[in-house]
DNA sequence: AGTGAAACAGTGCTGGC
DNA sequence: GCCAGCACTGTTTCACT
């Protein structure tokens, strides 16, 4: 994967503001539209963008709770959790990890009634530790080049 | 906040292609494209959609390893916590959370070396915990309508 | 790889319901 | 709050470098 300098603007812009238009793009990055376009598309291609997405606001939305669900899960039980726990529409991450809590969940809730009822079910399939979340304050920080 | 379901239609369309053009949206949710883009708008200016972003993969970008680093934070080094570690460029998510790892950071390093260093970086701090990501099986899963 | 021009598609505005 | 028509802007293709 080599990527050049010009690259990297685009991907930076692109991750600050995925609607850009590539005329605008273009002109930031100093090249022509159908220039611009195709670095893009070549990006897109490699897999180096694997897509766009609006970014939205859980709390407006009616998700005010968010918290970080650890799970020991036990080695027999982690396809049911595979299949049940992950597919909840409540779980925003799922990351399997090393260490002793095997599973880390970022779950989103409309009430502590509903963290309530999803953290019983997650102990079904091991123990678990929960940590509410007081504040988020880095989200999705864009990769940047490391040159 | 009262949104109806094509507001909730669209908000799920633009989660998962934020570049689609407000004419396909229109098609999509059988709307024209004027009232379409209106309703996009007020999603925008409501706060319910705050943005648009590139979605990349960190691995082919040179960032192979990603991992869960836990810090217990003096109560006293907190501030400066805040301004030096949240600003790091391999932290990609940082929340301040219940319990008694009261931080946990999202980070992406291009070798171990890297990761070793930003975590002998945060004990500094306070107490860590790092768990390296095997795997993630759900990433940034879309809000959708509760009903 | 990048450019410039022309055809085409999407966007934003205005007026009307 | 939605639609239709029009002017404007952005996108795509193609011949050329």
């Amino acid at each position: 994967m080599d990527l050049d300098e010009l690259d990297w603007r685009i991907l930076d812009l692109l991750q600050q503001d995925g609607r850009m238009t590539f005329t605008e793009l273009a002109r930031r990055v100093n090249l022509s539209a159908p220039a611009t376009t195709e670095r893009v598309r070549r990006l897109e291609q490699l897999g180096v963008i694997t897509g766009y997405a609006a970014v939205v606001d859980p709390q407006l939305l009616g998700l005010p709770i968010q918290a970080i669900v650890r799970v020991r899960v036990r080695s027999l039980d982690s396809p049911r959790f595979r299949e049940r726990l992950l597919a909840l529409p409540s779980v925003c991450d799922a990351d399997h990890v090393t260490g002793d809590d095997c599973w880390l969940l970022r779950v989103r809730c409309k009430s502590m009634a509903e963290l309530e009822q999803l953290v019983d079910n997650a102990q079904q399939y091991g123990e678990t530790t929960t940590s509410l979340v007081f504040s988020s304050h880095v989200r999705n920080r864009p990769v940047s080049s490391p040159g």
